[in-house]
RNA sequence: GUGGGUGUAGCUCAGCUGGUAGAGCACCGGGUUGUGGCCCCGGUUGUCGCGGGUUCAAGUCCCGUCAUCCACCCCA
């Protein structure tokens, strides 16, 4: 909403942002990082458009999925007809065809069936943004990056292992190290929920109470199961199928696996239990296995998974760094031979606030290395200058105008500029072809041929000279 | 979408039971015409989120609205 009298508002819409030199410099060094450990595995980049036409994202997410997506209007003659045709109502389905993209797996999945020449196994990551129209909150956006690692064209656990270690060992190079995996399967919250003797139609509802358990404690969960209709009965079998062994440990999660294991022995659930043993084991030979536990109470919403599941998280922050999982039909609903996936995704939004929360960035910088600071020569003199020391390797900025020494040197170490050097230009220097480099933080200072100079600057930004 | 808190200077905020808008920091100028940070002196900064109502008088009370934060819902 704009405001009256022609005044528009300066602040970004709700739920973006702008990025300003310090944010663009500590999401480039977390992007950087992801980089570096997805294409340590084997992961090539990709990227697609941030629209796609409606038809490929309605239908894939779920219904409050589609209910999140930002739709683009149709433009034109294109609009006006379907306002003018419509004898009775008109729908928002009539009035757009292509919506933001709302994750980084269905424009995937998308490219996998369109291209027929990929590799056999198509190993891809995407580092790129997704719109969801949702109300903004703490470490949540209505356009966020997701940091995607899929692997396409095998149905092997080895994947779900593979994309697993990428995100770990990712968020351990970052400096992260009390994480939790949790891992799950589809097919066994399936077979829980028959087992229970819950009606199919309230799958869906079932499973959001139930992935609730960390927060709600097992009372809460029943009492919300209540309410949506499940019979007290029903949700402690429910319950007593998940619980078996302490909160957390390994030890834990090996004793929800074996009891689940006596449970399901010959249900439907019992092929996933044996894909959840497996990849348990396969965590084991990754930098994942250490955080990895059993969590059959974890649901995740995104209705196209259809295995193993998992996601990775911190104590503080209430929501997940990221999460995951085996989609082998997705690929299928373009129309074409079906192929399995799974895939893994960082928010890094998310990890951004927690490293910021925590203060874990290393020293960043980017901006000037020296300020050329001149006075009583010309400004074409202080322009070469700057040019000859760039020409040394320096990244180098001259002041812009007139001004007093003092007023320069000042504006060097402003914490907008930060230059740690300063590069003094008089007339002396002018005439003697050197110039006086400054070394702002501890004051220290030295004429030096212009020739010189980089040298010098590169031994004071390796080394500062102490005061003096 | 539901419930609650908060909107006053560039930033953080004060402003009592209504009586002509404040502080600190930041910024600008000077003390210091070739040396910043410390100090001293001076200065600028506002449709008090927006619209309406009550009143002689509204930053203050009432209604609406927008923005923002927190919790819920859902999620990266």
């Amino acid at each position: 909403m704009t405001k009256r009298g022609g005044q528009a508002s300066t602040k970004p819409p709700s739920g973006t942002r702008d990025f300003l030199p310090d944010d663009v410099l500590r999401r480039r060094y977390v992007v950087g990082v992801v980089e570096s450990v997805y294409e340590q595995y084997g992961f090539a980049p990709i990227e697609t458009p941030a629209f796609e036409n409606l038809s490929t994202l309605l239908g894939k997410y779920g219904e409050e999925g589609d209910k999140l997506l930002f739709r683009l209007l149709l433009r034109g003659e294109a609009l006006r007809e379907a306002l003018g045709a419509a004898e009775g109502e008109v729908g928002q389905a009539d009035l757009a065809d292509l919506g933001l993209r709302y994750d980084l797996t269905v424009p995937l999945a998308r490219v996998v069936a369109q291209y027929s020449a990929l590799p056999r196994f198509f190993k891809r990551y995407q580092i790129q943004p997704v719109w969801r129209a949702d109300r903004p909150g703490r470490g949540r956006y209505r356009e966020f990056y997701q940091c995607d690692v899929d692997i396409v064209g095998t149905d092997s656990l080895t994947a779900e292992a593979e994309v697993c270690a990428a995100v770990v060992q990712v968020l351990e190079r970052l400096g992260f190290s009390e994480l939790s995996l949790r891992i799950n399967h589809r097919g066994l919250l399936r077979g829980m929920i028959g087992r229970a003797g819950i009606d199919e139609a309230m799958e869906q509802s079932a499973l959001v109470a139930l992935d609730k358990l960390d927060k709600l404690g097992a009372d809460g969960v029943t009492r919300e199961l209540a309410e949506r209709g499940v019979s007290e009965r029903a949700a402690r079998t429910l319950l007593d199928l998940t619980a078996g062994g302490e909160e957390g440990t390994g030890e834990g999660s090996a004793d929800k696996l074996a009891h689940l294991e006596s449970e399901l022995s010959s249900d439907p659930g019992a092929s996933a239990l044996r894909d959840v043993r497996e990849l348990w084991d396969l965590l084991g030979a990754t930098p994942a296995g250490k955080y990895a536990r059993f969590s059959p109470e974890l649901a995740r919403g995104l209705s196209y998974y259809t295995g193993p599941i998992f996601e990775i998280g911190v104590e503080d922050l209430a929501g997940s760094l990221g999460g995951g999982g085996r989609y082998d039909e997705l690929v299928g609903m373009f129309g074409k031979r079906a192929v399995p996936a799974v895939g893994c995704s960082l928010g890094l939004e998310r990890i951004l606030l927690v490293m910021h929360e925590r203060g874990m960035y290393p020293p960043l910088s980017a901006g000037p290395q020296v300020m050329v600071c001149w006075f009583g020569v010309a400004p074409a003199r202080a322009l070469e200058i700057g040019h000859a020391l760039r020409a040394q390797g320096l990244k180098v900025e001259v002041y812009p105008q007139q001004a007093k020494l003092g007023k320069q040197l000042q504006y060097a170490d402003d914490p907008g500029v930060r230059a740690p050097l300063a590069a003094i230009v008089g007339e002396d220097e002018l005439e003697r072809g050197e110039l006086t480099l400054k070394h702002l933080a501890s004051g220290a200072q030295q004429r030096v041929a212009l020739s010189r100079a980089g040298d010098l600057a590169r031994d004071w930004l390796d080394s500062p000279p102490s005061a003096g």
